[in-house]
DNA sequence: TTCATTTTTTAACATTTGTAAAAAACTGCA
DNA sequence: TGCAGTTTTTTACAAATGTTAAAAAATGAA
């Protein structure tokens, strides 16, 4: 709990007022390993903060699936166009530990948005900072090859590697499991 | 203008009470080819939209310059880093064509999101867009070739093709401009 | 612990893409 | 029109990554 209203508050700074309106709808909910969150071609109604867990986005391929994206500790998942068009999402996301997360419903969201411009600006805010990640992964891709990726990811969330089968973070990498091989044959 | 109020309007309906608080901040402004109009490591001030000309983001590496973003007539310019955190860009942005543009300075739009609960949600729409629109293009290039992405590119926007030379088309697609070369050749 | 299953690594070969350099085609201006 | 500069294509060769299959290592349940 503690974890969310940090984070709350980071994405944008509210009032104990409007801080309440949103946490008092936010739900805490158990989920299991494998447990999906997100089917592709469904609309998820609903948006989760990850309190304890890993969870990955993916999108199913005529014969591979790819993983593209990881929340931790600390991040909030949604099927971005579920959460933004309220159409079918293009990925699925899954568990891949036991959670802990804590769940709001979508239109609980959306109302909150139309009455409290603070939680507007605040789900403003949210968007922003969620394409400003994403414009970052999107740029590294663009001039770092899948080594010096996996080299990063290394340092930067050495946890993340730790807790992830292989397979997934070499298809988040953009390689073959293959070459992911290659890649951690070479560096040691 | 015509084209502005559009596309404003389908970003999230707003009242006309709304719609004018925004379009009197919204200047006209013609700008020459090969003008930058934000440039990385500064800090950009304003938002524009594209009424008539061609813009493009890129990014400096240590020998090359990646192009990553083609923004046409009907789309918002933005820095993102500056304008979703105030810090300075990683890219800079460039006109391609002379240009007619539409500018709305930072600071006035960030009063307007805290005064107008409309705005605000407005303001968030338009950011969920672009992470929708940003993801399409991530999950895009994790699947597709770089020579699907090009044909997919003739189909839907030929004109981006016809208008912007080819060596930051390759860019943009992720290959050197020879690759593209290839590609066009095996595809006539 | 043991065994079956899953995950990761290694190997050999095919394919794709990159690099560098030259040729060809195009563009804009005098 | 003609010419200089720019952009695009082509070529030959090098390097990186993919594919398939098998071996090795790790994992989890009985």
């Amino acid at each position: 709990m503690d974890q969310l209203l940090k984070k709350i508050n980071s994405v944008y700074p509210l009032t104990n007022d409007s801080l309440n309106q949103l946490i008092v709808k936010m739900k805490p909910i158990e989920l299991p390993k494998h447990k999906i969150l997100a089917e592709a071609g469904q609309v998820g109604r609903s948006v989760y903060f990850i309190e304890k867990g890993i969870a990955r986005a993916y999108c199913e391929g005529r014969e591979n699936q790819v993983t593209f994206w990881f929340g931790l500790e600390g991040d909030f998942v949604f099927s971005y166009n579920s959460y933004i068009n309220g159409r079918p999402g293009y990925e699925s996301i899954e568990l891949l530990e036991n959670s802990l997360l804590y769940e709001i419903k979508d239109d609980v969201l959306q109302t909150l948005f139309q009455e409290n411009i603070e939680l507007a600006n605040w789900g403003r805010k949210l968007a922003e900072l969620e394409l400003m990640k994403l414009e970052e992964r999107y740029i590294a891709r663009l001039f770092k090859s899948a080594s010096e990726c996996y080299q990063e990811l290394l340092n930067t969330s050495p946890l993340l590697i730790r807790r992830i089968q292989l397979g997934y973070i070499a298809s988040y990498l953009g390689v073959t499991q293959v070459t992911l091989s290659r890649i951690r044959a070479e560096i040691r």
